[in-house]
RNA sequence: GGGCGCGUAGCUCAGUUGGUUAGAGCGCUUGCUUGACAUGCAAGAGGUCGCAGAUUCGAGUUCUGCCGUGCCCACCA
């Protein structure tokens, strides 16, 4: 291979050619491969990640380079320390977005719903846009530097996850884990199709409130005989089952005017009026409603039941704490099946039943009297209103018209969403109940709490424990997963704390079907054969001698209404076929996409097979992710670990820190305020957005960066502002040409050049990449005839010069700093140390002064390479896993000159910095010239001397090439630490000491400056005869003084109180006592130089 | 309403168990062009650490309350 010439290297680092050159040498030599061989055959150590797998439908943004480059940092490190590492890639099928994405595309570019392909057509369809958006997400990874092992690319949706997901759900099933319930989903009633939480969003609408009395069936005297209720909703009343009034009314208003009053004595003056008013109306209540509200708990208590005006139904008076006596009428009419608090109130009252009014489409079906069945809700409401106020059961005076209502809405139809009452496929995460009248279990494939003793009903209310969460629960508590920072342990367990049981079903086609299938049956005798059926499925299950099915049933033991279940582990077409043949139908709906995720370190890894890629990387070693999913993803992935292998997936979560808008806002897609990485990468490179992300990810802080728009015509950086953030072109206001942003849709837009987003605050990784590289630059010149030989330093104390072995130390030093740092992954700390010791150290000292020594020929030379190189190349070791591909350029350039290098050297060079080994705290050093406090401290007068004349000459205004002479009075040691370092006061300050000691003289005219912080008193002189600007020396002296005063005088204060001295542990005080001296000295010193002048 | 954070220089942020004269980058001011680097070098200005109490010999750091700000969860018949 033929030698670079290092002087031909451009001066500025080449990110764009670095990156193209390396990723794919990289993937070409395997090193991101891992092989479980030298694992199970204890070789190696293992170390494992799993990437949180991005939603194949969206193009990663700024978020995803932060997660993924800490990952990258944290397996780069662990390859160099020794460990077969592996970093598991992949993506996730992200059922509802994708599938949402995928529609949109086709409506808009094709005019076709979904309807219009079929199930299988648009699977397909979606099959092809999920390679298309995964490749570029491979690719975006993969231009970040990201070391994923590529050959082992998962995504939740391919077959080895698919296997793993039947796997389970047969077991939950066949463990009893699994129930089908009724679950209020929100119903976007023109889509025809469940939207998740996310997909809706809230718009206040008028509305209007109206009153409507139910009458009282059979009141007693003195019992009122109506009960009034108050809704924005009345068409929801046809499928009212109960009417609720709280059960102590009187406690609950007590209870509202406590904290009301409670609040009144705390608020200022100006928000009294409003709690004052309220106040007032709460006793006016207490007159014209509790009396009423009480007879009618009463009344409730003692069953009685209400007539439900429109219909022939009765329904119950029920006592329920969700019915507020403060508020309305102190009545609620309860409508289980269209209302989430409703719902809740009929988990708590079981009896009152739910009914469900709605078509799929919207319209009210055959459970309402017929003159309302297919009418709209909007057509509903007027028919309700109109038809409940001529029965007289209006009364228009309680009504409150233009009542504001916060409306929930689909974000995919626009149009409001139904509360709808769905058939639902849940995961049991708590599997007893406990309650004061006893513990009950669950029944297998209900979610009827069942009493272990058979006397007692189901307890009206009750704490759930064991199962699926309390084991996810005890991981985290037994400290068998620990999170990083610790206090995220609490969102986990409270969130699990609740057992909320798991809603498994969706409503979608993109995704892992259920493998249940469903037959109804009606009556005894249907019953019977179903049950005699399913013993013959079984049986010809049984044949195939593994357990590939399984059966359940269910049904009213009054009726023997119910269904039979069958779930199905693997889809045999054989027993696929004969199951369909006896009637049984294959459940619609797929599963969430939080369940194959909650697989995903293991199913990656082709769980349930035993393989030895299971056997050598599970569990995982750590991960890593933001906190927005700690409760949908990583609770559930320790659960299922624990539930399917006994081992939870990770001992430890990590939780990074989120990336912010200028205005401290989450970047999203929506709000237009996201960056892509890409943009960074081209304007600044890989590394430099790679370093930032380090630099900026503190442990307690999410990660604000503000930005702006690049101009493509002139370069000119736009602050991105509330108002500017979302538009599709902006007019430069640089140079007036027009560019469009990321949100341009019109074609028009379309035809202007792209500004990039991006931000200023990667400025700091790019030029410190830069300064690296011109510091190799500068090495690589210099190494010129450097030979292994060379570095070979036989007796190191006679031939290393102070610098040397000063760098040698900072260097184990700042060793020891990064690998702690990276252990407890506190990633800011790890680059700041870097950062400030590359900069600060490496290249403004010991580069600055081996410049001296290569200007002469001999082993002075010799040496000052050896150190420089070795320095270099421990450098580029402890910086690859933040900036690969600048360390990786500059460590093969590095090869071609010095192949072998560091103390003491390896045999043989190494490759690629992928494979160097990471430096050990104390190796460049060891055995030649130990970490060193001392000489550390020494070096850092040396600095400190060098910093005082420099100052001098700013303050004199002495131009930088004007030669300088100073003397320093300090004690004999230092002046003999001084003396060899001549050379780079010339070098370094263009300055010569002339005398140096214990006696050293002060020239006739001088600048003063004292130096404080050693153990003995620095005070360097600098000769300004010929350029003596008296007055700004004098201030700048005056100014030393009253710094120094001020000091000596707060000293004096602290050591003059008695009680500090008694107080104070010894070595604070004798602290104290010494600064004061030295302040006192350097007080005497400056004042000295004062009268002088 | 509940939970969790944050408020330190003009901006973005560090600041380990309380103990030197509170730091960095950017921005700003001043001075530097020929050999690593103007994506740079040298120096400087800029902070009553949100407010008020408490604990302590000592508080940016611990506690309480308030103010401001952000995130998550729940909810608004």
């Amino acid at each position: 291979m033929p030698k670079t010439d290092p002087k031909s290297l451009p001066s500025a680092y080449d990110h764009e050619a670095a990156q193209a050159k390396w990723y794919p040498i990289w993937e070409e030599r395997g090193y991101f491969h891992a092989d479980p061989q030298p694992v199970l055959q204890g070789k190696k150590k293992p170390y494992s990640i799993v990437i949180p797998p991005p939603n194949v439908t969206g193009a990663l943004h700024l978020g995803h380079a932060l997660n993924n480059t800490l990952q990258d940092i944290l397996c780069r490190r662990k390859r160099m320390q020794g460990y077969e590492v592996l970093w598991m890639p992949g993506t996730d099928h992200a059922g509802i977005a994708t599938q949402a994405v995928v529609e949109r595309r086709l409506l808009a570019e094709e005019g076709k719903s979904r309807h219009d392909l079929g199930r299988e057509g648009l699977v397909e369809r979606i099959w092809k846009w999920k390679d298309q958006y995964e490749e570029r997400i491979t690719g975006q990874l993969k231009q970040l530097g990201c070391s994923c092992d590529w050959e082992r690319q998962r995504f939740t949706l391919d077959e080895v996850c698919a296997r793993a997901v039947r796997e389970t759900f047969f077991k939950l099933f066949s463990d009893g884990k699994v129930y089908r319930g009724k679950r209020l989903v929100n119903w976007d009633t023109f889509l025809q199709t469940a939207v998740s939480d996310d997909e809706v969003f809230h718009e206040e609408v008028k509305g209007h409130f109206w009153s409507f009395h139910y009458p009282v069936i059979d009141p007693r005297p003195g019992e009122p005989a109506t009960v009034t209720i108050a809704t924005t909703r009345p068409e929801t009343m046809l499928g009212d089952t109960a009417v609720a009034v709280h059960p102590d009314p009187a406690g609950q208003l007590d209870k509202v005017e406590a904290e009301l009053t409670e609040k009144l004595a705390a608020a200022p003056a100006k928000e009294r009026a409003p709690i004052e008013k309220q106040l007032e109306t709460l006793a006016e209540r207490r007159k014209t409603h509790l009396p009423k509200l009480e007879k009618l708990r009463d009344m409730a208590e003692r069953g009685v039941m209400l007539k439900l005006p429109l219909t022939d139904r009765e329904i119950p008076l029920i006592t329920d704490e969700w019915a507020k006596p403060e508020l309305g009428s102190g009545c609620v009419k309860i409508t289980p099946a269209h209302d989430a608090n409703d719902y809740e109130v009929w988990q708590r009252n079981d009896p009152i039943g739910a009914i469900n009014i709605l078509n799929p489409d919207g319209t009210l079906n055959d459970s309402v009297p017929e003159k309302y069945r297919g009418l709209s809700m909007k057509d509903a409401r007027k028919a309700v209103v109109a038809d409940l106020a001529e029965g007289g059961f209006h009364d228009p005076e309680a009504d409150v018209a233009d009542r504001l209502i916060d409306l929930a809405h689909s974000d995919r139809s626009k149009t409001p969403i139904e509360p709808y009452l769905a058939d639902q496929w849940f995961v049991k995460m708590g599997d007893r109940f406990v309650s004061s009248e006893g513990t009950y279990q669950w029944a297998k494939h209900a979610h009827e709490p069942v009493p272990v003793d058979a006397d007692k009903g189901p307890p009206a209310r009750a704490l759930r424990e064991g199962g699926l969460a309390q084991s996810a629960m005890d991981s985290v508590e037994r400290g068998e997963v620990g999170v990083v920072p610790p206090r995220y342990a609490k969102t986990y367990l409270d969130w699990l704390g609740e057992k909320r049981d798991w809603p498994v079903g969706r409503q979608l086609w993109w995704g892992h079907r259920i493998p249940v299938w469903t037959k109804r049956f009606d009556g005894k005798a249907e019953r019977d054969a179903a049950i005699e059926e399913a013993g013959e499925l079984c049986r010809m299950d049984w044949e195939r001698d593994e357990q590939v099915s399984y059966n359940c049933r269910e049904w009213d033991p009054d009726t023997f209404i119910g269904v039979s279940y069958m779930c199905l582990r693997e889809d045999e077409p054989e027993l696929i076929s004969a199951i369909e043949a006896a009637g049984y139908v294959r459940d619609e709906e797929v599963l969430d996409t939080w369940f194959s995720s909650a697989l995903w370190p293991f199913s990656t890894m082709g769980w349930p097979e035993e393989t030895d890629l299971l056997k050598a990387f599970y569990p995982t070693s750590v991960l890593c992710t933001s906190r927005d999913i700690i409760t949908l993803w990583v609770a559930r992935m320790v659960l299922m670990g624990k539930y399917l292998l006994g081992e939870v997936p990770f001992p430890q979560v990590y939780i990074h820190p989120k990336i912010l808008d200028g205005f401290g806002e989450t970047m999203s897609k929506s709000k237009g305020n996201g960056v892509d990485p890409l943009d960074v990468i081209e304007q600044f490179g890989a590394d430099a957005l790679r370093f930032g992300i380090a630099y900026l990810t503190t442990e307690t802080q999410d990660v604000r960066l503000p930005v702006e728009f690049v101009c493509p015509h002139c370069s000119a950086n736009l602050k991105q502002t509330k108002k500017n953030r979302v538009l599709p072109r902006i007019d430069c206001p640089e140079c007036g040409e027009a560019f469009r942003t990321q949100w341009a849709e019109k074609p028009e837009d379309l035809a202007l050049p792209r500004g990039p987003v991006t931000s200023e605050r990667f400025e700091l990784g790019r030029n410190f990449c830069n300064k690296l590289w011109n510091a190799s630059r500068f090495a690589l010149t210099n190494l010129e005839g450097f030979s292994a030989s060379n570095s070979q330093l036989a007796t190191p104390d006679s031939q290393l010069k102070l610098e040397d072995r000063w760098l040698l130390s900072r260097l184990g030093t700042v060793t020891e700093q990064v690998s702690s740092a990276l252990d407890d992954y506190r990633f800011a700390d790890a680059a700041r140390a870097l950062y400030d010791f590359a900069w600060n150290e490496f290249c403004s000292f010991y580069v600055e002064m081996t410049k001296a020594r290569f200007a002469e020929e001999g082993p002075d030379k010799q040496v000052a390479q050896a150190v420089l190189a070795h320095g270099l190349d421990v450098l580029l070791r402890l910086l690859h896993p933040m900036a690969p591909f600048l360390t990786e350029e500059v460590w093969s350039l590095l090869n071609e000159v010095a192949p072998v290098r560091g103390l003491p050297e390896p045999a043989e060079a190494v490759e690629s910095v992928c494979v160097a080994q990471w430096p050990r705290a104390q190796s460049g050093a060891e055995g030649i010239s130990p970490r060193s406090v001392e000489i550390e401290d020494q070096f850092a007068k040396f600095q400190a001397v060098l910093g005082a004349v420099r100052e001098v000459r700013q303050a004199q205004k002495i131009p930088p090439k004007e030669p300088l002479q100073f003397t320093v009075k300090c004690d004999a040691t230092t002046a003999n630490l001084l003396e060899p370092m001549q050379p780079y006061f010339t070098q370094m300050a263009r300055a010569t000491a002339t005398d140096l000691g214990p006696e050293a003289a002060s020239p006739e005219i001088a600048a003063t400056k004292p130096i404080a912080g050693f153990e003995s008193a620095i005070e360097v002189h600098v000769d300004i005869a010929q350029f003596i600007d008296v007055e700004a020396e004098k201030k700048r002296l005056a100014k030393e003084q009253a710094q120094l005063t001020k000091y000596i005088a707060g000293v004096r204060g602290k050591l003059s109180n008695e009680k500090f001295v008694a107080n104070a542990p010894a070595e604070v005080v004798e602290g104290e006592k010494g600064r004061l001296a030295e302040a006192e000295q350097n007080l005497a010193a400056v004042e000295a130089a004062l009268a002088k002048l």
